[in-house]
DNA sequence: TGTACATCAGTGAACGCGCGTTCACTGATGTAC
DNA sequence: TGTACATCAGTGAACGCGCGTTCACTGATGTAC
């Protein structure tokens, strides 16, 4: 390897980086059906030729945002799980990672807030996929709990998928107070309370 | 008035409702913001033009649909909140309005949905104030019950969200089955789990 | 190290197309007498 | 009832514009000898 090998990949990387993170700050405000290639290579400062280089068109790239963003709520779900202590100490600790998450990667959970339910399938159906697996992996952490003793797969399940649209919930409330510049504190309690009052309701299920 | 009276008018109501039709129809598919004005004319058979009779743009167009939407929505919600009965039988009671809202208007219920979260910015705004409005509708209930002696607004504000929020997530979950032909019984049996679950936390909060 | 050639990320011009919006119009409906 | 005029929902042609996509190209980076 001489000393420059690898400029031409770097570059070829810091471009790719420049066309997502165009797309999502203009996701911001707008949903991915809106989103136009040339607009975003104008953003991206490269001429819309360029980006053929990188994805085969709009609906590529957003595919690509989806394994971004889900990456990072992957881990966020993952230190959801490996937390502990008492329900109290579990809802206050998964509410803070989820804030933590929106502070550090806002525009990916907007993105995924947005798209979730947004117009364009492809994506729709990424995000129902991998939130599909986070419901398993949940609810095999719920199995392995002693308080589910006696319960059934369906009950699990049930409880599973609350608790992943609660998270989206919590993460769309929480975006909506920074976009407003409002202090997030009061809908972090309510998160909190809300995850209490379900593991309230968990611990007297068929009890 | 002759005969005739009302002609004129009761044609531009039928063309105003084809623009709103044609609009909802294409929405099954697609957001709000990817809709154009020349498309949703050609769908309801009128000429562009005929398009500014009856809205400003694309942005009127779509608040009338919020409006239509709300309308009904609305009226699923007094319909729960009027169920009485046991904390089992009133979560049935909710879901199975919301199923009857979903199959009596699923393009209205997947507009609401859909656009929720997504990036027309009027348009989320309407539908936020508007579950607002839900949210103190049912809190004002919540109040009234016995259960909730020793609550104070906060709490009631924490259960009355989590209770709209539910109510979205189970149309969402059933607008999904209807599109993918699957059963809908499952999907309404883990609503009603979640539901009892919730009231089952309500017992005992603070207790 | 130096040279000659290959690769390929990004350029810039060009295309056809559907868009939103405007304009003067048409002709059925409504109204005044 | 009949007539003469006003209203106005919908028409059809025209416009300028930004879009996605294509093409032959440039020149820095990479490689073989």
């Amino acid at each position: 390897m001489s000393p420059n090998t690898g400029v031409r990949e770097a570059q070829r990387r810091r471009t790719r980086r420049a066309l997502l993170d165009a797309a999502l700050g203009q996701l911001e405000e707008r949903s991915l059906g809106t989103l136009g290639l040339r607009e975003v290579a104008r953003h991206a400062e490269v001429t819309p030729t360029a980006f053929y280089r990188h994805f085969r068109g709009m609906d590529e790239l957003g595919t690509a945002l989806v394994e971004e963003a889900l990456a990072s709520l992957h881990a966020t779900v993952r230190g959801v799980l490996a937390s502990t202590g008492d329900a109290g100490r579990r809802s206050d600790g998964a509410v803070q990672l989820i804030a933590e998450l929106v502070r550090s990667r806002p525009a990916h959970v907007r993105f995924l807030v947005r798209e979730r339910h947004g117009g364009v399938a492809a994506v729709r159906e990424a995000i129902a996929g991998q939130l599909d697996a986070f419901a398993a992996e949940i609810g095999a952490v719920l199995v392995a709990d002693p308080l589910s003793a006696g319960w059934g797969t369906t009950d699990v399940t049930m409880l599973s998928r609350l608790l992943v649209d609660h998270m989206f919930m919590t993460a769309s409330a929480c975006l909506t107070a920074s976009l407003r510049g409002e202090d997030r504190s009061p809908v972090l309690a309510t998160a909190r309370d809300q995850l209490r009052l379900i593991h309230l309701g968990r611990e007297h299920w068929q009890g």
